[in-house]
RNA sequence: GGCGCUAUCGUCUAGGGGUUAGGACGUGAGAUUCUCAAUCUCAAAACCCGGGUUCGAUUCCCGGUAGCGCUACCA
């Protein structure tokens, strides 16, 4: 290591999403960097271009931006150790194979596809480690160069020797794999692209990684990445291997388990923070054992490698939700109001752009609704009670519509439904300290009080049995009908007015 | 098959040779409220199995079992 300066890194490719694994792989690098005021860099493996376009690496950086992370160099801002992208690095990795043939600890592979296959097949048969055979290794390099000078296909493979590959893990402990288990592993494919565990050493070194924080399933590859390291005499850097998330069914968290990416989160309305600070508890525990609700700037301070989990965790959607709550209680309304914006107009309640007197209204919206919330995409299913009132329906739902027909029930609106329409017409709709004085006139001319009093009342005037307070619905009603949206939110005498127009209490009116 | 990693409530975890094994999510009950929710209070809920070491193991060691990973000219 050329520095003692941490310098980490985040390596991902750019696959056209952001699993939560690697969201939590990025955040611990970035955490570990920040507590020690180092360098987090952030480089593209984009070897297998296959799986890599342009847009890929555009959505992979604006997720991780979204998710609130920053770094210090990369293929967007550049940095003294670019290019960032491995692609752009293939020039220096081919340098550093040919390099290692010429002082002899790799050589040239010609051995085809389907001899490398039947070679594999007969080992697992004998019950033998499947590793390569090592049949190109003693080829005289003379006779390797000519070949590879007439043209012929060949790879480059690093020559294993005998030893053991151990190193002491950040987070495992001491940890370590015999060479036996390895083989002449490929550095340089025959297209003449590096090989993963070739690129990634010759990259970190170039970069002067000091730290390797990344997904357990790296753990058998380091031996081999090791084997680079001690081939060019450098240093490694330090290992910290992260365990795995798995799905409520125990296996790899994947996309069939439903929402697993950063894309995926912002979508549903997580709030970034809550995501950060799940993701922080998923395989991290505080110094106290008992906190957990952690911004960014705490996680910061606290953050310690030696307090991760060596055990694989399941993610539980239940315990986000939780944090999700919580940061929603703390964000402000306008916020909340614009990130559900997306979700309300899908629904057809709203047409953008919204104007600001429909984002003030929208506050009030959010406010009413977002204790029964776990996150911003469930808003319109909330609001539902706001945006849609239809009399008739309500007619056909058996529960509420018996509970209705009570007699006290009727009773109640029979008295509740003219005040509450004249009041309306009279003053061009309804305050809710003018309802109050209204349903205080009910209890006294019924003697109903409590439940009684107010649960027909909500459904006349919601359709729903039950919703946020009336004493934010109403004025929410009211002003909702003076505003242009995408479907119009009917005010309390509308409501009213449909209800009474109901055969079953034509009456009412009247009463 | 080989190699490796892992094992505390349903889940995330704290702890550690002697503890009433702690916290959180979720669940259940109660309180409160016009309803749902939110909130508050209370409750139920765990050391994978078998050996060893030890006066004593959930904790240390070994083995088993299970889960996961790697075993590629994928990254």
């Amino acid at each position: 290591m050329a520095t003692d300066r941490v310098r980490v890194r985040f390596a991902p490719s750019p696959t056209g999403y952001v699993h939560v694994g690697n969201a939590r792989t990025a955040l611990f690098n970035w955490l570990f960097a920040r507590r020690h005021k180092g360098d987090f860099i952030l480089r593209i493996e984009d070897t297998d271009v296959a799986r890599s376009e342009a847009r890929y690496e555009t959505q992979l950086i604006a997720d991780l931006r979204w998710f609130g992370l920053d770094w210090d160099e990369g293929p967007d801002i550049g940095g003294p150790f670019a290019p960032y992208r491995q692609s752009e690095r293939h020039k220096l990795h081919r340098r550093h194979a040919l390099d290692l043939i010429d002082r002899g600890l790799a050589y040239f592979c010609f051995c085809t596809p389907e001899e490398l296959e039947a070679e594999r097949e007969a080992a697992l048969k004998a019950g033998n480690q499947p590793k390569y055979s090592g049949r190109c290794r003693t080829r005289p390099r003379e006779e390797a160069a000519r070949k590879v000078a007439e043209g012929q296909p060949a790879s480059v493979r690093l020559r294993i020797r005998e030893a053991e590959f151990a190193w002491d893990d950040l987070v495992h402990g001491s940890t370590g794999f015999s060479s036996e288990v390895i083989g002449d592993f490929i550095l340089l494919r025959s297209d003449g692209n590096p090989a993963y565990n070739f690129a990634v050493v010759v990259d970190d070194e170039a970069m002067q990684i000091t730290h390797v924080i990344r997904g357990d399933d790296h753990i058998s590859n380091t031996p081999r990445q090791l084997a680079v390291y001690r081939a060019f005499g450098w240093t490694p850097p330090r290992f910290a291997h992260l365990s795995t998330i798995l799905g409520t069914d125990r296996t790899r968290l994947s996309k069939r388990h439903g929402a697993t990416s950063l894309e995926n989160f912002r979508e549903m309305g997580i709030l970034p923070e809550a995501l950060t600070n799940y993701l922080a508890l998923l395989g991290w525990s505080a110094s106290d054992g008992v906190s957990e609700i952690f911004s960014l700037e705490n996680l910061v301070e606290e953050f310690s490698l030696d307090r991760i989990t060596k055990s694989p965790a399941i993610f539980d959607q239940e315990k986000l939700n939780w944090l999700n709550r919580h940061y929603m209680k703390e964000a402000s309304l306008r916020r909340l109001a614009e990130l559900a914006i997306p979700a309300l107009e899908e629904a057809g309640y709203l047409s953008v752009p919204a104007s600001e007197a429909v984002l003030a209204w929208l506050e009030r919206v959010v406010d009413a609704v977002l204790k029964n919330l776990d996150y911003l995409r469930q808003l319109p299913q909330a609001a539902k009670v706001i945006f849609e009132y239809d009399a008739r329906i309500l007619a056909e739902n058996s529960d509420t519509w018996t509970e209705i027909n009570e007699p006290g029930a009727r009773e109640v609106l029979g008295h509740f439904v003219p005040l509450a329409l004249d009041a309306a017409a009279a003053e061009g709709g309804l305050t809710y300290a003018r309802f109050r004085e209204i349903t205080k006139e009910v209890q006294r001319q019924t003697g109903k009080k409590g439940r009684e009093l107010f649960h027909p009342i909500r459904v006349a005037l919601t359709g729903a049995a039950s919703g946020p307070e009336l004493e934010k619905l109403i004025p929410i009603f009211e002003e909702g009908s003076k505003l242009a949206l995408g479907r119009p939110v009917k005010g309390v005498g509308q409501r009213l007015r449909d209800f009474a127009a109901l055969p079953a209490f034509a009456g009412v009116k009247e009463a």
